[in-house]
DNA sequence: CGAGTCATTGATACGCTTCAACGGTAGTGG
DNA sequence: CCACTACCGTTGAAGCGTATCAATGACTCG
C-alpha cells in the first residue's frame, strides 16, 4: 500500500491523518458529499473524514452485519455491491463509481446489509458516520445534501424496480448501457466509449438475466450496428436507439 | 368530503391547524416519525405537523412531478406509490400503511417522483419538509430516527430487487404475504388474517406478473392448505410453509 | 504449456404471459 | 325486486421469452 507520506506531525494521531487530503482538491468535490459547499464549509468536513482506504480487485469493502462505522465515498475505481440469500445466491443492488457514496442501507439496522466488493483497484473515503452525525447539525447546507443523495438512491432503486419489474431483457440491457453511459459523461469521461469494469455474469445478476442472455444481447445490439464490443470494452455506435429501446419505444428483431 | 371541524379558531389560519392533533396521541407514534422521541421533542414536532388530510379510495396524495413540499404519515388506511413509464403502464413501487411516511423520494430533486393514491378511505399527517429540516438543528433523536427511516426504505427496495431480480413467482407472491403479515403483526393487528387492500392487478404489477399469475398461485396455495382465500380476506393456515417458501427453502409442485 | 476463468453460441425446456371464455359480485336504474 | 352492466377474479389453452444444459472458444495466469 504505497501511500505517499508528504509529512508527518503528530505521531500519535499519525494514523488518522496521514493519509487524510483535501476534499477541496479531491476531482470527485463537485459529485460528491461536498457538492455546493462552501469553503469553509469543505474544511469543516475534511476535518472529520477518515484515511483514505485502497482496495485490489475483489477485495471486500464490508461485509453483511458488519458494524456499521463508515460511509464510504469511491474516490476512484468502481465497486459492486450485493446481498446474499439463504440458499447463497447472489444478488447484485448497484454498481458504484467515483464519487458515489456506499453503506447508507447501514444506517437503519446499525450493521451493514449488504457486501460491498471492490471491481477493480480503488480507493474511497472512509466517513465516520458519527462525525458526520456531529457535522450536520453546525452545517445545515451538508445535512441538506445528505438528504438529497439517500433520497437519490431511493430514486435509483425504484427505477432498478422498473427495469426488473416490468422490461423485457433487451430494454434492460440498453437501460443499463445508457446508465453507464451517462455517468461516465457526468465525470468527464466519454460518453460513447467505456470499459465495462464488471463481468458478463454480474451484468446478469444485476438485470435479472443469466449470463447466457447477456451475451446474446451483446450479439445482437452488435448485429444492428448500435454498438462494438472488444472484450470489455463498449462503444456506443447508436446511442439514440439505444436510448430509445431503453425508453421502450424502440424494439429488437428477436433474432436478426 | 365531509371533514369533521370540531371547532373553529382564527379563520385565517383554519385550513393549517383545525385538523391538527398530538403525535403523542396518536396510535401510530411508536412506530412513525416520532419513534422514540421525549415527550418534549414530541412536542416540537406536534408543532410543525401540518394538517391531517383525508382521502377516499382512489383519491391521489400527490402525482408524479408536483412540487416537493410535504412528507406524509399515514395514520390510517393504506396507499400505493407508482411510476408511470413512457409507455403509459403502471409499475408498483410500494403498498403503504399506517405509520408508514411517503414522499421521500422527493427530496432529491424537489419535486414528487412517483404517483401516491389511497387504496380505500385514509388519512395522512403533512408534515412540511423545510421545517423538519429545521427542526433537525434542535432535535437530533428526529435527525437520527429520519436517517433510519430513509435508510430502512433503501433497504426494503433492496428486498424488493432481489425479489424482482432472483426469485420466482410462488416465492415472490409467498415473501409479499409474509411481509403483510409482519407489517400488520407489528401494527397489533392478527398476522393471520387481514384484508389485502389492492386489488390482484395491483399485486401483480407490484411482484412483476400478471394478475392470472396472481390468481393461479392463491389457488395453488389454497389446494396445499396453506391458506384461505375469500375475496380479499386472506388466512394464513400454515405460515411456516409460506415462511420457507418466502425463504427459498421450500418448493411447492407446479400443479398439485 | 496447462489449468482455470470468462464469454459465446446452439439446442432444448419450462415458467410465465397472453389470449380467451366464463363466473361472481357490486352498483345502477327500472 | 329484478334486469342490466361493469368490473374483478378465476380457469384453461397456447405461445413466447428467457433459463438451462452443453459444447466450444478466447484469454489469463502461474
Amino acid at each position: 500500500m504505497p501511500q505517499p507520506l508528504t509529512f508527518s506531525a503528530d505521531p500519535t494521531t499519525l494514523n488518522v491523518t496521514a493519509l487524510k487530503k483535501s476534499c477541496a482538491a479531491c476531482s470527485m468535490h463537485q459529485l460528491c458529499l461536498p457538492m455546493g459547499l462552501e469553503d469553509c464549509d469543505i474544511n469543516r468536513l475534511d476535518q472529520i473524514i477518515g484515511k483514505r482506504r485502497r482496495l485490489e480487485r475483489d477485495e471486500p469493502l464490508y461485509k453483511m452485519n458488519e458494524p456499521f462505522r463508515n460511509l464510504y465515498a469511491v474516490r476512484f475505481g468502481h465497486f459492486k455491491t450485493y446481498h446474499i440469500n439463504a440458499a447463497g445466491e447472489a444478488q447484485i443492488t448497484g454498481f458504484q463509481m467515483a464519487g458515489e457514496l456506499l453503506g447508507m442501507d447501514a444506517i437503519s439496522g446499525d450493521r451493514h446489509y449488504c457486501d460491498a466488493v471492490a471491481l477493480e483497484d480503488s480507493e474511497v473515503c472512509e466517513i465516520p458516520f458519527h462525525r458526520l452525525e456531529e457535522l450536520f447539525g453546525e452545517v445545515p447546507a451538508l445535512l441538506r445534501h445528505f438528504h438529497r443523495i439517500m433520497s437519490q438512491e431511493i430514486t435509483r432503486e425504484q427505477n432498478v424496480m422498473l427495469l426488473l419489474g416490468n422490461m423485457r431483457a433487451e430494454q434492460r440491457f440498453a437501460v443499463f448501457l445508457i446508465n453507464l453511459s451517462a455517468r461516465y459523461a457526468a465525470r468527464g469521461y466519454s460518453p460513447n466509449t467505456f470499459q465495462l469494469r464488471m463481468s458478463r455474469e454480474d451484468i446478469g445478476n444485476y438485470l435479472g438475466l443469466t449470463i447466457e442472455s447477456v451475451s446474446r444481447l451483446l450479439s445482437r445490439f452488435k448485429k444492428q450496428g448500435w454498438l462494438a464490443v472488444d472484450k470489455r470494452e463498449v462503444t456506443l455506435l447508436d446511442p439514440g436507439k439505444l436510448k430509445a429501446m431503453a425508453a421502450g419505444t424502440e424494439q429488437c428483431s428477436p433474432m436478426a
